[in-house]
DNA sequence: CTGAAAGCGCTAACAA
DNA sequence: TTGTTAGCGCTTTCAG
């Protein structure tokens, strides 16, 4: 490392007082404009670095976000990982990112690297099928602020920003049912997890709204493989009694769609599908899948937003605030029999 | 922030002084075990957590890694950005990430904020269609290693993990030459940017080999809908002249295949296509379509792996070795005429 | 408007 | 094996 010049050096060469110098930088309103001219001036020539490491230490602030997501290549994470960062960049502020992988053990282990880092706050969306919250109160007592988005812990009181599964599944599910489907099979992640119940939760109550029975529900890990093997399995059976599927993400949804090709169902005539979370392949199957746009990046952007906001200036009565963002009906050709 | 314990509570609750404590905890050799034991139990106890801020002020490094990519949600991207975090987990570095969505402006702003960060050093994957590197060169002036990965500025010379464009590019060419080929189309992202020209290189040699003439090249932003534009409009003009289409990308392969089936070709019959990248959807399009995996995630590993071995043990004569990935075949129907 | 001085929490000579 | 001491580069009272 060649040595960095300090506001010690610009303040010999300018032979004035360091601290004199860090009030200059920092645009502080009792230094004179002559001054301050003559540091950035001096600061420009000598190629001065401000050291944050330094300033964080003083400060005890360290402008830095910790994000922590099931998977970081995730079309969804990283779209929200996208909208974080655009927020977090504009305040000045930097991400660190720690993905989970759905463990809890690595997400316990994220968390505590985040704050060994003193990062001013955490967005976190944990991981699947686990209830205990314990490392996230934690932190909250130590007066890190942590938010959740998409996902959260239930027992936890804090500011979340999720998705309207509930409702949009509900909408979706509408659709579905007006085009003239009556019995329907749900393909869900695991249901210890709140997104999964809110979205069953809108589709069971929308056919009850019909006067339809209840959904059948496969928890599965929603892959194009255990999808199609299960409905491969479900028509092998001739168990088969459904003329909808909807499933808890796109790749569920084209394995579903591809073994009932495959067993000589046509879609969306014989059976309806939806899939969610709109990857990009889903617009280009065949029949295209109708979908859900769930907007990553907004939440993302607002997740940073309202956290970044609150470290700036916390405010105790907004702190368990839960937000719902919007999420966008795709439809397709695989739920669509009449245009 | 409630007051947190640090080294001298520690100390003070022992009767012994803080030093002995640091060296306790960092697992120094010289200290007895006997001690070891009582600090780890009293740090447990007071519910220490270390400041690593102020461990970084004192030893200059700061165990983080920055990584900027043009676009944090493009599927390459984010696997690479996977594949980094997986590795600097394993070394106990935080990632931090920075997107330039392929602006120069951002990309400098994006290291100079990580710089400031005092980060040990940086991965980073240029914007497109710049070649004006003096911003990377400060960098590693300042001594803090620049490495590149996927993308590369020529003129710096550092460590690069590169994929293998041009040799796979090659082996893609000859074999949809022996599928009877011999007009090729090649839909082109920016030329000045060397993995298009690397591409591009590899095609051209090996229809070069086969005596063929050279492929028509055409420079689009490869997306669906303009690449599905392009096609549209050189099959109007009549100047339709080729029986091979090779997009730098699967979205670019797939507009030139539905609007290559809109005007009533048939594919791979009359034209072969190619993609690049693998994503997901390129396996469910009608025909699938060819394609090359690029192992986002391998990269990123290999390319954290370098630079924290490059950190925790700087030898310079191996700061300017550049590593090549191999990527992999996907064949599949759209260039595939006999099986 | 500027200077002096203390200290954030830790590490690392050097000394004992 | 442990203690003493200095200081990383910055911010921030308190004085002037």
């Amino acid at each position: 490392m060649a040595k960095q010049t300090t506001i010690h050096d610009i303040a010999k060469a300018l032979g004035i007082n360091s601290s004199t110098v860090s009030r200059a930088l920092n645009d502080h309103p009792r230094v004179s404009i002559k001054t301050k001219q003559k540091v950035f001036e001096m600061a420009k020539e000598m190629n001065y670095q401000p050291n944050v490491l330094a300033a964080n230490l003083r400060t005890k602030r360290s402008n830095t976000l910790g994000i922590v997501v099931p998977h970081i290549s995730r079309a969804f994470f990283s779209n929200v990982i996208a909208g974080v960062e655009e927020y977090a960049q504009q305040k000045g502020f930097n991400v660190i990112i720690a993905q989970s992988k759905d463990m809890l053990e690595r997400e316990r282990k994220s968390v505590q690297t985040l704050m060994n880092s003193r990062v001013d706050g955490i967005l976190i969306s944990p991981a699947l099928g686990n209830e205990d919250a314990q490392h996230i109160q934690e932190v909250i007592d130590r007066k890190t602020p942590v938010f959740f988005f998409d996902r959260h812990y239930k027992n936890i009181e804090t500011t979340r920003v999720l998705m309207d599964d509930q409702q949009i599944s509900a909408a979706l599910a509408s659709n579905i049912i007006q085009q003239g489907a009556k019995r329907f099979l749900v393909l869900s992640g695991d249901l210890k997890t709140s997104i999964y119940q809110n979205r069953l939760q809108g589709i069971n109550n929308m056919l009850a709204d019909y006067e339809l029975p209840e959904a059948m529900v496969q928890e599965t890990n929603l892959t194009y493989e255990s999808s199609s093997a299960l409905i491969e399995q479900i028509v092998q059976e001739g168990s088969f009694e459904f003329d909808a599927v909807m499933a808890m993400n796109d790749m569920a949804a084209l394995g579903a769609q591809e073994a009932l090709k495959k067993a000589g169902f046509t879609i969306p005539d014989q059976v309806l599908i939806s899939g969610f979370s709109n990857e990009m392949f889903s617009r280009f199957s065949s029949p295209p899948i109708t979908t859900v746009d769930q907007n990553g990046d907004k939440l993302g952007y607002m997740a940073a937003k309202k956290i970044i906001d609150f470290i700036e200036d916390p405010d105790p009565i907004a702190v368990e605030e839960t937000s719902t963002l919007k999420s966008e009906l795709i439809l397709r050709k695989s739920s669509q029999r009449y245009q």
